[in-house]
RNA sequence: GCCGGGGUCGCCUAGCCUGGUAGGGCGCCGGCCUGCUAAGCCGGUGGGGGACCACCCCGCGCGGGUUCAAAUCCCGCCCCCGGCGCCA
């Protein structure tokens, strides 16, 4: 059983400096990574050998009658034990440190992403509907269309679009997030009665497909131990995003992927077993720590939300098909609700430390004239899974470590601003997408085909 | 939260009292045997080091301690089961 990275670092240095370098990160933590691990394999050596040595004057005290003798051979193992705890100190150091420096590896970079610092260099791959421009964005959104060799077809609209912030606290009424500011912080809110409604319809939308699909439906916990939650995630994403329980060895859940990923931590999978493929829904508590004054009106980044999650465990040779079927569920569900978008291949700069490849869907919002991330989907590989120490187990009981792959289906938040901007018409009125209708449809006071603005609410 | 019982190889289980190389069953893989299958027999089936050979080290929930030697004795923690208390 070996660790993709691990065994790289080994065999083929030169290729894991060249992955780093793809991400923009020093390349000289490989360097330390070759000197620390061979280090330790040479103290590894000496200790070993010491114990053997041990372990064979232990073996002949047990046998000894003689109690002269066997005194003499006490006294021999006890000289061995200091000359060995030496050693042990030595090796347990550099262990800990080898540790340390393997573990901020970041995943190895797959040939097919693109080489660049930021998502300037994502590649779209893919576009999908047909995109209202407001006329004085045209020029912006055949930068993000045509500049890359697609011809998308659009509708121009001569009106602005009001933007979803303002939707939500002007026109409809049905979020405060001034209020939320108050009582919570920035980047909370409430939203009320047509708006809730709308996020768990979309809720059980993503949850009714997926689950049709064979993905296993889970309510995971919303918290997690430290041992777990940083088993899954790099160091600064801990820090710009986890929330901590006071007092308690307690992190609350950034998305379903944390709980999901940890199911089967310190656990065996049969290769029969596989793919395990899973689809989680759970609120999402994020700090956004690093996201600085971005997006600071409205809930497009918040600190809360709800997500529906796919969530795979797969072999290694089939975790590649397996990303394309991801981000092809996600499509399949903004196709659905017809909201455009295009996909973005993302560049190495971008990935974070566990992804070897990742895609976003972004979602066409009509006010902002721009596309922008509703969904992420990822192949970590065997990153988490050596972390969590989750294993493969081959038909001849080999071991190696299972590959993990997440993505969004719908994240709630996100995807009411998408629909608020994309389907609002000149009045303020919004349609609601008919693909939700069924999951609204039960309720009295459910909205159904429409979500008024409060004028018109004021008028009835 | 308190009291009691428990956690051993992928699964089940012995060993713990009385310290001295962790044994058995199931499952799985390979081999033998066999018209075929099953059964039977033999071997393998945790992690690491190593010319990846021989061989060696480590491993019994986690972490310490006692000892030449700990699954076994002692201390702390985690989890599971049962009872009591509290509770949406």
């Amino acid at each position: 059983m070996s660790w993709s990275i691990l065994r790289m670092l080994r065999e083929n240095p030169e290729e894991l400096k060249d992955s780093l370098r793809k991400r923009g990160m020093d390349e000289s933590l490989v360097d330390r990574a070759v000197e620390l691990d061979t280090l330790w394999r040479k103290l590894k050596r000496q200790v070993d050998e010491i114990r053997h040595i041990h372990n064979k004057l232990t073996q002949a005290i047990a046998k000894e009658r003689d109690p002269q003798k066997k005194s003499s051979l006490v006294e021999e193992a006890k000289r061995l034990i200091r000359e060995r705890e030496e050693l042990e100190k030595r090796l347990r150091d550099v262990e800990e440190e080898r540790a340390r420096v393997l573990l901020s590896l970041p995943n190895i970079v797959h040939p097919s992403v693109p080489v660049g610092p930021s998502d300037d260099y994502n590649v779209p791959i893919r576009f999908w509907g047909r995109p209202k421009v407001y006329i004085e964005h045209v020029e912006l959104f055949k930068q993000q269309t045509a500049r890359y060799g697609f011809n998308v077809e659009y509708e121009v609209i001569d009106w602005k679009p009001v933007g979803h912030a303002d939707m939500l606290e002007n026109v409809l009424r049905l979020g405060d997030t001034a209020k939320a500011a108050e009582v919570a912080g920035s980047r909370f809110y409430y939203l009320f009665d047509d708006l809730v409604w709308l996020d768990f319809a979309l809720l059980l939308y993503a949850i009714d497909r997926l689950t049709s699909k064979g993905y296993r439906l889970v309510l995971p916990p919303y918290m997690l131990r430290h041992k777990a939650i940083s088993s899954v995630i790099d160091l600064q994403t801990f820090e710009d995003a986890i929330y901590k329980v006071e007092g308690e060895d307690l992190y609350l859940i950034a998305t379903a992927e944390h709980p999901l990923a940890a199911l089967y931590m310190n656990e065996e999978l049969f290769e029969d077993d596989l793919p395990v493929k899973l689809v989680g829904v759970s609120p999402c508590f994020r700090k956004e720590a690093g996201a600085g004054n971005r997006d600071l009106k409205g809930i497009f980044r918040v600190h809360q939300f709800h997500k529906v999650e796919q969530f795979v465990f797969a072999k290694p040779e089939e975790s590649w098909q397996i990303l394309e079927e991801l981000i092809s569920n996600a499509e399949e569900l903004y196709q659905g609700l017809g909201i455009p978008y295009r996909v973005v291949n993302v560049a190495s700069g971008e990935l974070g430390l566990p992804a070897a490849k990742k895609y976003d869907l972004e979602a066409w919002m009509p006010a902002q004239g721009r596309y922008r991330e509703l969904v992420s989907a990822s192949n970590t590989t065997d990153w988490q899974s050596y972390r969590l120490n989750i294993r493969l187990v081959r038909r001849d009981m080999r071991r190696e470590f299972v590959h993990t792959l997440n993505s969004t289906a719908i994240a709630s938040t996100r995807t009411i601003t998408a629909i608020l901007e994309n389907f609002q018409e000149p009045g303020g009125t919004v349609i609601i997408p008919k693909v939700l209708r069924k999951y609204l449809e039960p309720f009295e006071k459910a909205p159904k085909e429409v979500i008024e603005p409060a004028s018109k609410r004021m008028v009835k």
